[in-house]
DNA sequence: ACAAAAGTGTTTTTGTTACACCCATGT
DNA sequence: ACATGGGTGTAACAAAAACACTTTTGT
């Protein structure tokens, strides 16, 4: 085994949310170019650490879902020295207010997904990575509910898969099949929007977990 | 963006195939210990021919089926320098011969998944979660075939599944699924095995590529 | 009264599972 | 002739898809 190498090792994470009926990514603005929160791994870091870490310093943002994605290495990836990146998504639950700090600089912002302006090196190629794997996962398992606050209704649930998806679903089908899953429950408590029938509320029985169906 | 730091970057590949009805893997001895094979990222190197070039050097296989699985990091994982490894497994398909003198050394060679010896580092995990995700890509891609040559009977087929998923599956069902998908066809060829009648080949349409089914 | 979203079952279609016998060859 | 694995279809069942109307609230 041989020794150290000028080698850079980074994080870069794609932090997703649902922000006014689309998928939205957290951005962070560097000198002129957008880019994902993210930054070098420390010599004593756990990988999973440097990510919670420079996410946040730079957002905020914190005790949210997140998800080793791939590592990019890429010789012609950066600029200068050799960087190798081991892309994270990460979920933020709809509704979650980012620090007035934070925002209010303007240097940080969420973006939808699909206009998002030109990123830094292949970080659009992270979100979409990031994007699909977030759909794929959606058959297969509870990370839906990483994107929820707490308590939701099943028609927000549902909204969340579509916006992701790209397709509307049958809402018969749909909760059928959520229910089916076992893996939320009534609270109780009804949701009372404005100018129509209040929703009913539900939670995760194990917050926090994302759990593989079927 | 700071400078490099002391931090090592290796690849690690986990090779299976299928030898004697069985999964293996792989291993090379290093000292004392059985470990995969794999070594440290070049300064130029994109990550896939890291490991390409590793595991052509180590094992002389080459021209296989490769897929980055995850990066491990945690600080402990070495003793020493810390090292952060990007994981691999590769494909080789049963009958492939490793060259004489990679294995005339005695420090080369197939292990049984269910056999393993201690293996250094965090290699045990390396080889634990690449065995389920080639189990769960045969349920919605053509990875199986990666596994077999050029030509193979539907029964060796079968019996790839059987192996990896470690659990007998109905001959006609099998067939059926597995033509449906349209993704191999018949040689002509039959394969002449003694004692009973002969199998048809079949051959992938697009060997070489893994495709998403369903 | 009306607008707006919540809530609710049944039928049809599709895919999955279970299952048993004859065939072609080598010995 | 027998042993060995190769090859084949159908019926039962389960899962997924299609589909429309009533309910409860705010205005």
């Amino acid at each position: 085994m041989t020794t150290g190498m000028p080698l850079l090792l980074t994080v870069e994470i794609a932090p997703f949310t649902i922000c006014a009926e689309r998928l939205a990514v957290l951005l962070v603005r560097q000198a002129a170019t957008w880019r994902l929160p993210g930054g070098p791994v420390g010599c004593q870091d756990d990988l999973d650490d440097a990510a919670r870490r420079h996410l946040a310093q730079q957002t905020g943002l914190s005790g949210i879902y997140l998800e080793q994605l791939y590592t990019f290495g890429a010789p012609g990836r950066s600029s200068g020295q050799r960087a190798v990146a081991v892309a994270y998504y990460a979920l933020v639950r709809a509704g979650y207010s980012l620090a007035e700090s934070v925002l209010a600089s303007g240097e940080t912002r969420w973006v939808a997904v699909d206009e998002m302006p030109h990123l830094a090196l292949d970080h659009a190629d992270i979100v979409a990575l990031a994007q699909r794997r977030l759909a794929a996962k959606l058959a297969y398992s509870t990370i839906a509910l990483q994107l929820l606050p707490e308590d939701f209704t099943l028609s927000q649930l549902q909204a969340v898969h579509e916006i992701i998806l790209g397709e509307v679903l049958d809402k018969r089908n749909f909760r059928k099949r959520i229910l089916a899953l076992d893996c939320i429950e009534v609270t109780g408590e009804m949701a009372r929007r404005h100018g129509h029938r209040p929703a009913r509320l539900f939670r995760a029985k194990c917050p926090g977990q994302v759990d593989f169906i079927k």
